[in-house]
RNA sequence: GGGUCGUUAGCUCAGUUGGUUUAGAGCGCAUGCUUGACAGGCAUGAGGUCACAGGUUCGAAUCCCGUACGACCCA
């Protein structure tokens, strides 16, 4: 028919089209008097490839970006990435040992110029990846947390909060990356379930010949470190023990016995061995009993000369080792089986090691109050709302925040220390210099004396500050960014990092902006395979994005990704989803090839049947946009895009062009094609978030002439007065339809044979409104309306009233009882249950009025409808 | 061990403060279609004692209590 191909193809559009937009400019945005929408990009980590969360989490980012732009609003997503103090570390590490380069050879300079040198190369991948997403975010915005005024706010906010009391040094048990050898905070840490052995040793009573307590420990090694043995008070077995101290095996150190009721008297032997710098719980206790602490391992794992034993192996190592020589000497008692949760970090998967480390903490009580406060209030929201809870939790117990890593590549800590050791807390050496002078009055002092402190910033130090310093807000707090995009609007990211991210942004921005950073959060699910495991690397279960969008569109894949995805649910993710994505995009590609296929003949009137066909859709078409501003207003974006997909596919595809379609190669009538194309023109800018290329494609091969305007800066249409009554009436005609063609279906009778169709109303008056429609879908020769019953025809009933089509053959009497009879059986049991809520008078005195009214209706209805299908019987019999 | 959330059709999920015909959607499935836009399609249809057991109520998928199973978070 035409030169428009029947399949759609999205890579000769797609490209197009994003490089048109970023012509124009389209997603910059710059403050003037519209009312803005920002969203903020969760920062990915400069490592980092697109994957299937990304996808996801882009995807509602752009669609929620798209719809307010075309609501009118001064719409700016601000992208970039962060910089990953450890992950991009390692790999810079990888990288140049490769080269045959040891960092240890290099001087901190030296690293980071080969460090910049890799983010430049590999950092901006994952932002040209979004790109081929569709992505509208402002790339002239693009940030990265370690440009020169996002470096220079951290600096900021580290001496402030400093200056505040709320940043101190100390020693504290941290979770040690003995791999990456650095600390790492609790959220960097994953636990999980390994298959390990508990081993029983028993420990002498000293100054007895053959008194023993057993322990049972995972970790055998870690004896070498032991300062106590731990019972619980009332536990009788151990009462003896009052007083008494025991012999560490193999090295024969003498430690004390304590009592305490932190001991759980059903694990093991009910009595616990001691090493405070080895173990969190451990380490409380010896706080509180004043015990030893002997740290007996070194940054990397291996043992030090604090051990005694076995010093400079591995840990791991050494477990194999002692338990061989604690059996060989009598110490072993016996061996389990048993499964246990191991720390694991999340950037090294190495066995974290609880350390006691000298390190800088972000005091957080104080700040975490107001912040929890402000999400229970609700100013910010959460979607979905169950998330609140885990939220009270956390800042209900939150601790304090290690904000220090033993890295090159971030921050560096805004410390100097003075040859006198005390510390001066500045922007710069030379502030500082400065401020020692005159604070120590150490008037020789020079720059040299002055030894900054080695380590950076936890990332998460950086990325709190994000929604701020991505606008200068911090540096500059009054400049005109900041004070018209933040507060920002919503906030798209996903559940896991609640905590160290979420949270943190909103304390920041309350200290920092005395106001929220965003308005409404929504957390997304994690994608999974169809395995239900997580999508990961090391799994190797995750399509490539990329791969994808070459095989379905970014348009399909998109729609795949959104299909099944209600905001906090895990995705299941499986192709045939994207598949469905491309299909969606090919049904409204053949729509367009059959409208602009039609000829237009201007001297024809328009067909009653099209005039109450474009009625009917007009009212559709408001429906459906007052139901998408709800959805959207409650972030349900997949319910959103089903609503969208079934007013296109079903409502326009299906019913309203099969309406007003013209016969074979006939003509159509101007009026009915103008309102076909302006609702063409409304679904495609309703469509154009979820699938913005090939609506965009759309709206300028439907129009007549080449459009200045595109589509994505265009409006949405404004939502009309809904008329429910063509809807009903509506609803009606299309049952009245779906049984027609029901009965040719069952009678294998072929859509050109035409039917006559008699209409027997018993309790309305007839509505003729979509007569011509009927007869027009299925066929009809003639709509009669009769008073008596149609002998020996097919016949279906509809509420009460009855339908009746002579056919050719001969019915099937035996069928058409059968039919009946199921049908009244039904009713009859509704009816039943109808009967049972109205005989009872409680329900009739304590149920509204409008419950117990709508029940009677029902009853008459049934009973109405049971009358008409006992006649058709009788008439059959 | 503590906490949070969940369990509705084969799968993934809706079901909005309890009441609108004995529960809906998409996918999948079955059957029939070369219907002049589309087989990446069209039409028709089958599928659920709403996890289980109590309770509140005139009325429960919806509220309460318990059990089982699952997920996540924290220790």
């Amino acid at each position: 028919m035409t030169e428009i191909p029947s399949k759609y193809n999205p890579q000769d559009t797609e490209d197009k089209w994003y490089g048109h937009w970023m012509k124009k400019g389209y997603f910059h945005s710059e403050p003037d008097d519209r009312e803005p929408y920002c969203i903020v990009i969760p920062p990915p980590n400069v490592t980092g490839v697109l994957h299937m969360g990304h996808m996801l989490n882009n995807t509602i980012q752009d669609v929620l970006t798209r719809r307010a732009r075309m609501l009118g609003k001064n719409a700016c997503w601000v992208p970039g990435t962060d910089h990953a103090s450890i992950a991009t570390e390692a790999k810079v590490v990888a990288k140049l040992k490769a080269e045959g380069i040891e960092k240890s050879n290099l001087n901190r300079d030296e690293f980071l110029a080969h460090a910049w040198e890799w983010k430049e190369k590999h950092g901006g991948i994952i932002l040209e990846q979004l790109k081929k997403l569709g992505a509208s975010c402002d790339w002239e915005r693009t940030a990265f947390t370690m440009d020169e005024s996002l470096y220079e706010s951290v600096i900021e906010v580290f001496i402030d909060l400093y200056n505040k009391g709320l940043i101190y040094r100390g020693v504290r048990m941290v979770n040690w990356d003995p791999s990456a050898l650095t600390a790492l905070s609790d959220e960097e840490v994953n636990h999980r379930e390994v298959n390990s052995k508990l081993y029983y040793l028993r420990y002498r009573v000293e100054g007895s010949t053959d008194d023993w307590v057993t322990i049972a420990t995972t970790r055998p090694e870690t004896i070498l470190g032991d300062t106590a043995l731990c019972v619980h008070p009332e536990d009788e077995r151990f009462q003896h023990l009052k007083g008494k101290r025991v012999i560490v095996p193999l090295i024969n150190r003498s430690v004390p016995v304590i009592f305490d009721e932190y001991v759980d008297r059903e694990f093991g032997t009910g009595a616990l061995k001691i090493t405070p710098a080895h173990d969190i719980n451990d380490y409380n206790l010896g706080i509180k009993y004043k015990l030893d602490s002997i740290d007996i391992f070194n940054d990397n794992g291996t043992l030090n000369e604090a051990a005694q034993l076995y010093v400079g192996q591995d840990r791991f190592a050494v477990r194999k080792e002692i338990i061989k020589d604690l059996d060989a000497n009598g110490f072993l008692v016996k061996t389990e089986d048993y499964v246990n949760k191991v720390g694991f970090s999340e950037r090294t998967d190495a066995v974290i090691e609880p350390k006691l480390s000298l390190q800088w903490f972000l005091k957080m009580e104080d700040l975490a109050k107001p912040a929890l406060e402000i999400v229970m209030n609700d100013t910010i929201q959460f979607y979905p709302k169950k998330f609140k809870n885990t939220y009270r939790h956390w800042m209900e117990n939150v601790r304090d925040w290690c904000i220090s890593r033993q890295l090159w590549w971030g921050q560096r800590i805004p410390v100097y220390y003075l040859p006198n050791n005390e510390m001066v807390v500045a922007k710069s050496a030379e502030e500082a210099l400065t401020i020692a002078k005159q604070k120590f009055n150490l008037f020789n002092l020079k720059i040299e004396d002055l030894k900054q402190d080695e380590d950076v910033l936890d990332t998460w130090f950086s990325s709190w500050l994000w929604p701020i310093s991505v606008f200068d807000g911090i540096r500059n707090p009054e400049n005109k960014d900041i004070k018209y995009y933040y507060p920002t609007n919503d906030l798209i990211t996903a559940p896991e990092i609640l905590f160290f991210w979420v949270a943190r942004m909103i304390i920041a921005g309350l200290e920092y902006r005395k106001d929220i950073p965003f308005k409404n959060v929504y957390l997304t699910g994690i994608v999974r395979d169809k395995l239900g495991r997580k999508m990961s690397k090391s799994l190797g279960n995750s399509p490539d994005p990329i791969e994808l969008i070459k095989k379905y569109g970014a348009d399909g894949v998109r729609v795949g990704m959104l299909l099944t995805s209600p905001a906090g649910n895990d995705l299941p993710f499986d192709e045939g989803l994207c598949e469905q994505g491309r299909n969606f995009s090919n049904k409204i590609w053949n729509a367009l090839r059959l409208v602009k296929g039609w000829e237009v003949d201007p001297t024809i009137e328009q067909p009653d049947s099209s005039k109450v066909s474009v009625h009917w859709f007009e009212a559709k078409l408001n429906e459906t946009l007052k139901t998408l501003d709800d959805h959207f207003s409650k972030y349900r974006i997949s319910d959103a895009l089903m609503t969208t997909y079934k007013l296109i596919w079903d409502d326009f595809c299906s019913w309203y062009l099969e309406m007003v379609k013209p016969a074979y190669q006939k003509p159509i009538d101007k009026v009915t094609f103008e309102k076909t194309i302006e609702f063409f023109e409304s679904l495609v800018k309703i469509a154009h978030p979820f699938i913005p290329f090939i609506s965009e494609e759309i709206w300028h091969q439907i129009a007549d002439e080449k459009r200045s305007e595109d589509l994505m800066v265009s409006l949405l249409p404004k939502r009309g007065k809904i008329d429910h009554k063509i809807l009903a009436q509506f609803e009606i005609a299309n049952e009245v339809i779906i049984a027609l063609r029901s009965v040719r279906s069952q009678k294998n009778i072929q859509n050109k044979e035409s039917l006559k169709l008699f209409i027997k109303k018993n309790d309305t008056i007839a509505d003729l409104t979509f007569d011509s429609v009927i007869a027009k879908l299925c066929n009809l020769e003639t709509i009669e309306y009769v008073i008596e019953k149609v002998e020996g025809a097919n016949s279906f009933t509809l509420k009460s009233t009855e339908f009746y089509i002579p056919l050719l053959e001969n019915i099937d009497i035996e069928a058409e009882i059968e039919k009946l009879e199921t049908e009244l059986k039904y009713t009859r049991g509704f009816i039943q249950t109808v009967i049972k809520k109205l005989s009872n008078e409680r329900f009739v005195n304590s149920a509204p009025e409008k419950v117990v009214e709508i029940e009677r209706k029902k009853q008459a209805d049934a009973e109405a409808r049971i009358l008409v299908l006992e006649e058709q019987l009788k008439m059959l019999r």
